[in-house]
DNA sequence: AAGGCACGCAACACCGTTTGTTACGTGAGC
DNA sequence: GCTCACGTAACAAACGGTGTTGCGTGCCTT
């Protein structure tokens, strides 16, 4: 949709992840594996594991892993997890009088967030597991 | 949605002329009244021309007008005449081979033009001259 | 206990996009 | 001929995303 790349990374990683749950990877392989740096990696896994997704651990033979079976996280929850909403999420925008501006902001927000509702319905409607993870 | 502002820009200064269809008015006007430069109102004002929605005229007692009746431009003319798809138009992606990354991709275009689809049409249901232009 | 490994986080450089500004050319009136 | 307003190009500034480095903190291995 707009400046992705982020959930790209999310939904392709988690992809790997649900062909084989029980195994670690470290933020070095994944970045390898994606073609990107490992702090980077970490940032976007950061926020599933703050979504509770993932979970990270740390020391020797620590890295990544997922915390919920594959076939319960969809393609809506990644989404959710890095919110990045359409509707430009709450900003405290322009003018408050002026009736046509406020009213047309009122109408376009409501399309969208309609819009949105409708992407994540349907994106809800494939787990992570329903892409086949090499 | 995403990197937005011409929108706005284009919404409010149509939704002024469909308050008054005749009036001509200078990019100069426009720009002020939108607190923004005439060159950047001409640059989202020319697309919206090429989109057959306005006519722009030069000279003396040049300037901008509605091209068509305000009841017949609907918000999704106007969103289709800057055409900042959601889907991030045509890209000639990455990886051709990747089974999963394909599969991947191939659902999340999927639900997005499906979105879009529907944006569209909800866009679709206002014109305007539903929004009191004072 | 010491060393190494991997994450957590902050700071910064880099880059592409968007927005704003200046400048100049063109056509339509006055 | 002069002015007005658009059309366009070129360039600067602002913004957001991405990549990189550096350092701190757990945890495991030895
Ligand atoms: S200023 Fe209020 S709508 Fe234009
Ligand atoms: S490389 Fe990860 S899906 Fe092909």
């Amino acid at each position: 949709m707009k400046r992705n790349s982020r959930l790209s990374l999310a939904l392709h990683t988690l992809s790997h992840m649900a062909g084989d749950p029980s195994r670690m990877r470290t933020s070095a392989d994944i970045a390898e594996h994606a073609g990107t740096n490992p702090v980077v990696v970490r940032r976007v896994l950061g926020r599933l594991r703050k979504a509770g997704l993932l979970t990270s651990e740390k020391g020797h033979s620590g890295g990544w892993r997922l915390a919920q079976a594959p076939e319960d996280i969809t393609l809506a929850d990644v989404y959710l997890a890095l919110d990045e909403r359409l509707v430009t999420g709450g900003d405290s925008d322009e003018a408050p009088a002026c009736s046509v501006e406020k009213a047309l902001h009122k109408r376009v927000t409501g399309v969208l967030e309609d819009v949105e509702q409708r992407l994540i319905q349907r994106l809800s409607e494939t787990s992570i597991s329903e892409v086949r993870g090499n």
